[in-house]
Order: C-alpha cells, then structure tokens, then sequence
DNA sequence: CCTAAAAAAGACCGATTGGTCTTTTTTGCT
DNA sequence: AGCAAAAAAGACCAATCGGTCTTTTTTAGG
C-alpha cells in the first residue's frame, strides 16, 4: 500500500469513529483535522467534500461491522448455530466495538433519516445486507428442517435487529451493559425455544 | 393563557419537532426562526441560548410522548391490559405521532450520548420514567398473581423499550410500518405466552 | 383611551463553517 | 541522486453560525 493509500485509509478510520460518536452534522472539518493530524489540504486531497468523505466514512464503518459476522459466521453451519453467532457477536460489541461510538448502521439511521437522503440510502443498504443474511439462515433452517416451518424470515430479521439496536441505544444512554445483555438473553431465548425445532 | 405564553408554547412545539427531525446540531437558529415564523428577537426574548431551547422543547416532547400513555393508561388496571395498552399506543405511533420525526427518546438518545451532557440526562430522566412505568406494572402483576412470578421487571421493561425502539428506527429507516408492526406482534405474543400466569 | 412594560423585530457582531488555491514538502521512478 | 508528480500545508474566502442590542410594536391594566 502506497503512502497516499496508508493515509487515505487512515482518514477514513479516524473519521468513521468521529461521525460514529458526534454525527455528521455535529462534526466540522476542523474535527476531522484533529483526530486524522492533518491539515485540509490534505484531506481534501483524497476526498472532494465533507459529504464524499462521510459517504466512504460510512461504508469503512460498515464494513468493518460485517466483518465481525463474517468471522463469526465461519464453520458454523446449522440455522441455530449461525443465529447464535450472530448473538454473540453483540456480545463483544460494547467492550470491544468496531466502531467507536456504537453501531453505525443505528446511529446513522437515526442521524440521516430525515435530513441526508444519500446517506440514507446508504444506511438502507447496509441494513439490507443485515436482514438478508439473517433471512436467508431462517429460510434454509426451515429447508433443512433445523427450524419451524412456521417461522418467517423477515420477521426473525426484524426481531433480531429490533432488539438487538435497542439494547445498545439503552446500554450507550445509561453507559450500562445490562440492557444489551438482557435483549441478548432473551433472543437466545427465542431462537431456542421458538425458532428451533 | 397570555400571548407572551401562547408564543411561547408555540416555539416549543415547532422547535421540538424541528429537533426531533433533524437534531440538535444539523439544527441552526435561523431553522428555529423558519418553523416558528419569528425573527431572533421573538425567540432570544422568551430562551436564553439555543441550548436552553433544546432542553425546554426535549421536555415539550418527552411530555408529550408520556401523555399518550397516560390516556392508554386509564380505566386499564390489570398487568396484562397496561402492557398491552403500551403497546397499541405505538400501533397508532408512526400514523400519529405525538412529535413529528419519530420517537424524541429514540432520536435524543443517539443525537446527545456523545456529545451533550446535559441532555444526554435529561433523556436518562426521561427514559427511566419510562422503564419504572413497565416495571411497576411487571411488580404489581406479579404480586397480584397475574404475572409470572419469575418475570423479572426490569428485564421486561428492557425487552419491551429496545423492541419497539428497534422496531421505530427501522420502520423510519425504510418509511414502512411493517418493521414496528413485526415488533408489536411478536411483543404481544411475549406478553400473553411468557409473563401472563 | 392612555401609558408603561413587555414582546418582537431586525441590524449587527465576532467566531466558525465548508471549501479553494497557491506554496511547500514528500514520494517514488529512473 | 535528480526530477517530475503527487501529497500535504496553510493562508485565505464568502457564507453561516449563535448571540447581542437598540428600536419598534404590541400587550394589558388603569
């Protein structure tokens, strides 16, 4: 990686966690300059705008996010057993965040819902990409008959996710784990004992 | 009612939706002056800083927002009843909100954990109305022998605030009440199958 | 209706905003 | 090592920021 590559990169990691934790309109430039220790310059030399560079801060986020999936999906196999990955991810999430700040995908749909339609839209695609992995484990549990046949993908997702982001906006107010820890118990719950044939 | 209060009370309605949809920092004062149709003058006469407006039309909201509980609250008197009653309060929710933009705990929550202490407390304040409202009606349940003896209360009021807000950040996510709707579904189904005796 | 007080208007302020552009420094190939 | 190109620095810009203050208008009690 070539000295302009090492330094875009590490403007987009220092920014992503920036936006994470004050949201794009509560972050200036003269923020972003601060924790990259540069100068405009040389941020407007890899990005052209505050929102371009909001835009690529917001996929480095997210992109990191699914890795912890990615890596925690792995060997599993059973429609249970991935549900539970996912779980257990979320267990690591507060003491070992990927993003600095709380779940991107939460906090940028809450920041961007009613005033920036681009990162909106990103946000959606991002969410996209969360609903279908958790549909497609319902959908091929109930295949395989590893989970009821009663079950709908799109309504696990939505459980799932639902809980999942309001227990770590409850556990980021009170700066408190035990909310996250209790909407996590009781989706293992669920998966055990209402998804699990 | 004087005129002096009624313009007031004006402000902090126009101004409590304008936070709620775009936030306390993407808001600026000249917003302020657009949604009241007033001039600095008007505003700066009746709130000393735009951060006393915040927290005043936090609190507009926040009130607002428990309002409508109390009104799904009342003539009910069984645990099974309230928690439901708190649930249909948001099945009427995203149609007709009490603020425009979503839920002013949901949104104040992720807008100020990072950034403004003051409301980030006044938020805490307003949550934990919230969660010993469910508690409350989880303790008397129980004692009364409604309830599951083994539900725990602030369990309960964590699974409940987390799903429906999960479910609100989605619905506006995507501009679909189907998200919520899931939410509110499988919550019922909770309440009647896991805490109801 | 008159008047003093309160409310609202709007000109004005310094600071900060996102962004540009020229200059300096660094990089990486020959 | 030398050099052209790229990267970074930092001075600079108009616009907007939150806030102040004087002036004008409205309110409400007598």
């Amino acid at each position: 990686m070539s000295k302009a590559q090492a330094t875009k990169a590490h403007i987009l990691e220092q920014t992503a966690a920036l936006f994470n934790r004050q949201g794009y309109a509560g972050s200036s430039m003269e923020d972003v300059m601060r924790v990259t220790g540069l100068q405009k310059g040389g941020i407007y030399n890899h990005f052209r705008s505050k929102d371009q560079l909001a835009l690529e801060a917001f996929d480095f986020a997210a992109q990191r996010t699914q890795q912890r999936f990615m890596g925690a999906l792995k060997g599993k196999r059973q429609a249970v057993d991935r549900l539970m990955a996912i779980l257990s991810v979320y267990g690591r999430f507060l003491a070992d965040p990927p993003v600095e700040g709380g779940c991107p995908l939460l906090n940028t749909a809450i920041d961007s819902d009613d005033t920036h339609p681009a990162l909106r839209e990103r946000t959606q695609r991002a969410m996209d990409a969360w609903r279908s992995l958790i549909e497609r484990i319902v959908h091929k549990g109930i295949a395989r008959g590893e989970l009821v046949s009663t079950a709908d993908p799109a309504t696990v997702a939505t459980i799932l996710i639902a809980t999942i982001e309001g227990g770590i906006m409850l556990s980021k107010l009170y700066d408190d784990p035990a909310h996250l820890a209790r909407a996590l118990t009781h989706l293992e719950t669920y998966v055990q004992h209402q998804l699990a044939a």
